[in-house]
DNA sequence: GAGCCTAGTTCCCATTGGATACCATGCTCG
DNA sequence: CGAGCATGGTATCCAATGGGAACTAGGCTC
């Protein structure tokens, strides 16, 4: 059993690395399109929601949630009326973007190219 | 429904736009995985297995099948004995890799600024 | 015929994803 | 004063998915 210390390299391709959870973490449709709505400035839960269009309030908690216990997203409360909760990118959370850009656009320019896609 | 003509600028935003569906199929970690398992050329059944530790037989089938299913890989029997099955990558499956394995390496040279990540 | 090899499949359960409905606060309007 | 609206969520419920463990099938090899 390998332990974290010796997971060495940082393989992703090691169950027992860390990198795997955040591979997961990241991986995944919600996260990579709700960092991607942070890019351009600090949102309101109501505007992340309605661009990350056909998202329920539960799944948008969720995954806001849990890319703030991972340090990508910070969460500020403006105790103001009516509330307003604004979400914006850490600097781990700027850095992540890159990647999930590529990841993104990637398939807006591809997606001709997949079979049957109807 | 959008038609694919309509979805116009292939926005991942769009909740109808194939985009979404293609980014959930990438998005996700054994895919992830698994295509940069075939970066260096086809590998059989056991052999990605082996090299996605902790994947169990039922879901790195039904990993491949999906990818298989949108033309990202292919799949090909040689009737031997024992039986070998080779998986390898699309053309479109090698360009998907390029935005993966950047993922990939963004994940394991940036996991030591997440928190807590022990 | 026992056992092993590969490449799965089947069964079953726990977790997650997701839709819908609802809630709390505190304005503002009638 | 109560009705209604806005925000940012919860609560509840159900379906789909993820995932482990065990089992299967064809066919050698011992």
């Amino acid at each position: 059993m390998t332990t974290i210390s010796e997971c060495g390299p940082n393989d992703v391709y090691a169950a027992a690395c860390p990198c795997r959870d955040m591979l997961d973490l990241l991986a995944n449709k919600w996260s990579a399109l709700a960092l991607g709505a942070l890019e351009d400035g600090p949102r309101r839960f109501g505007a992340i929601k309605e661009r990350l269009q056909g998202i329920s309030p539960k799944v948008l908690t969720q995954t806001l949630r849990r890319l703030e216990e991972h340090g990508l997203v910070s969460r500020e409360i403006f105790p103001e009326v009516p509330l307003r909760v604004e979400y914006s990118l850490t600097p781990l959370g700027v850095d992540a973007c890159v990647p999930l850009a590529g990841l993104r656009l990637w398939v807006e320019d591809n997606i001709h190219r997949f079979p049957a896609s109807a």
